[in-house]
DNA sequence: CACGAATGTGAGCATACCATCACTTTCGTC
DNA sequence: GACGAAAGTGATGGTATGCTCACATTCGTG
């Protein structure tokens, strides 16, 4: 049962590197041990605990997480602050 | 505001499909719509709603939901069912 | 039914993700 | 410092994703 990692906001992928680093920390396993519990290579445990990739596939993070016992939810986002609102505004209809 | 989509659990493609639909759908925007907003294309999001795709990016499916103003978060998962602790055995250690 | 808007599908190509292997660096313990 | 385990890096090659364009289908309304 995860006791510190709760319900933490994932906005980036830096988020998600931190929180399955979390994850897996609580469990005391080694990335081998995540990587072969969850079918996947040690290097792509690495880089996705890294944040080195932004592009790393959804299925293989859910495949992650649900093998140690954490889940993703789905809800309202809190109000973004002006500062949020103006950088959005940036962006707006650019292509990456 | 999302009113309907509240900490909706996300454990496959399709959860996270759906939720992207009914996010879009809450904010009456059509998918091409959402496509320009975030800066992917409309393909993309048909195949994301639809979960045809097992590897979809996280990176873009993160600046889909900025853009819907929904968010992810990362949580411990409830206990699983007798049933699903069968189904993780058999599939212990497997490659795909 | 007719019409337009929204949604869904197919093919082709470029890109980048991922697995594998070998090696290096960091960390913890004695 | 020495040793071993864990974590991180680099290069290579296969392959699936995603973009673009064009077309088909469904849906809603008059």
């Amino acid at each position: 049962m995860l006791t510190f990692v709760t319900n933490v906001p994932v906005r980036t992928i830096a988020d998600m590197g931190a929180g399955v680093r979390g994850c897996r920390l609580e469990k005391g396993w080694t990335q081998a041990e995540l990587a072969a519990r969850a079918g996947v290579s040690r290097r792509w445990v690495i880089t996705l605990e890294k944040g080195q990739v932004s592009g790393v596939e959804l299925s293989k993070v859910l495949r992650v997480l649900t093998v140690l016992s954490a889940e993703l939810r789905l809800g309202p986002a809190p109000a973004p602050s002006a500062e949020e609102l103006a950088v959005a505004r940036l962006y707006e209809g650019r292509r990456w």
